[in-house]
DNA sequence: TCGTCATGGGTGACGTGTCACCGACACGAT
DNA sequence: ATCGTGTCGGTGACACGTCACCCATGACGA
């Protein structure tokens, strides 16, 4: 292996163009998006995660495993969401502490009309400029990154991933 | 082709996937990256591009290319970093209306001191998990889609790329 | 010479994300 | 009993990103 201190030139390249392949998809996504149905890619990924629950509800604790975000800030979005009359909190009767947080039918209206738009983005700026052995190599690739994530996360003792207290720095000298 | 208004099973998992290794990634490297630095990813970037221009200068339309960041956006970081010491503006001679960002004393020393271990993020988070068959595809992919984007953008007329002026809405029906 | 348009850059307001911290509840050990 | 500790969720302050808009300069044609 080479100097694990720094990055290759083929190492850079690959870091940098999957920064730079992630942000220019995702911003022009989301500002197509966002000028066609007023929903942020956040809202949309709520959105799109209540819908696919049954009843188009969750616990929040639920949503925030779905979408893997931290927990303020689902309680923020939650809260401007609901503000917009696109979701509601409910109380939850199992567990006095817990809340569900419900489509509402202008939710249910905004999803409905955003999802075709937003698949054609997707499509148009993705899709449409991948092979299909594309697909197949970037969902190997995907899953493979993301066991890892995952095994790691398991071996630190769960230090880093999103939890409420900072994690903790001696990690880093194993 | 599959029904070109909706994504297969596969689309879904490589788009997916896509989106929450990057998140995951991006996020996990941030974090560390801001403990143990002061420095966010954007902080970093920039002074990233700084370090690698002559002089440690840039004009900040160059600057902006090179991250392919709104203006605003690039306004605004420059200004939060200015005032935290680590770049400074200059007037620039040829052209009265320009301005130059120059990196600071302070600017280098945060970037030297940044880099490995940034570096070391980026290897644990990402490149630990990926072999050396991985890195090509990833290279491959990556050019594929960028070069598809900048097509895209060329034959829109410029209307979506980042730029001043909202992007026409037009290119929704071409 | 006077509009007009393009370019380089900035400002202020507002929505979004993160950090530090809090409150309510449950549960086990002392 | 009460004391930690973990879970579920929220709040407020602050940093970041975007949108709408502005100013200054220069090129160019009427």
């Amino acid at each position: 292996m080479t100097d694990p201190g720094w990055l290759d030139e083929r190492e850079q390249r690959a870091w940098r163009g999957f920064l730079a392949v992630n942000a220019a998809v995702r911003s022009r996504i989301a500002r197509q998006l966002q000028q066609e149905t007023g929903l942020s890619s956040a809202d949309y990924a709520v959105l799109v995660s209540l819908s696919e629950a049954p009843g188009g509800r969750l616990r929040v604790f639920q949503l925030r495993v779905a979408a893997d975000w931290e927990k303020t800030r689902l309680t923020h979005q939650i809260t401007r969401m609901a503000s917009r009359g696109l979701v509601a909190r409910e109380p939850c009767p199992d567990d006095p502490r817990g809340a569900f947080v419900r489509l509402t039918e202008a939710g249910w209206e905004a999803i409905t009309a955003a999802a075709p738009l937003h698949v054609a983005h997707v499509r148009r700026w993705f899709f449409d400029a991948l092979g299909p052995g594309h697909v197949d190599t970037l969902i190997d690739l995907n899953d493979t990154v993301l066991r890892h994530l995952r095994e790691a996360d398991r071996t630190d003792g769960a230090a880093c991933p999103p939890c409420d207290v900072p994690p903790s720095c001696d990690d880093v000298l194993p």
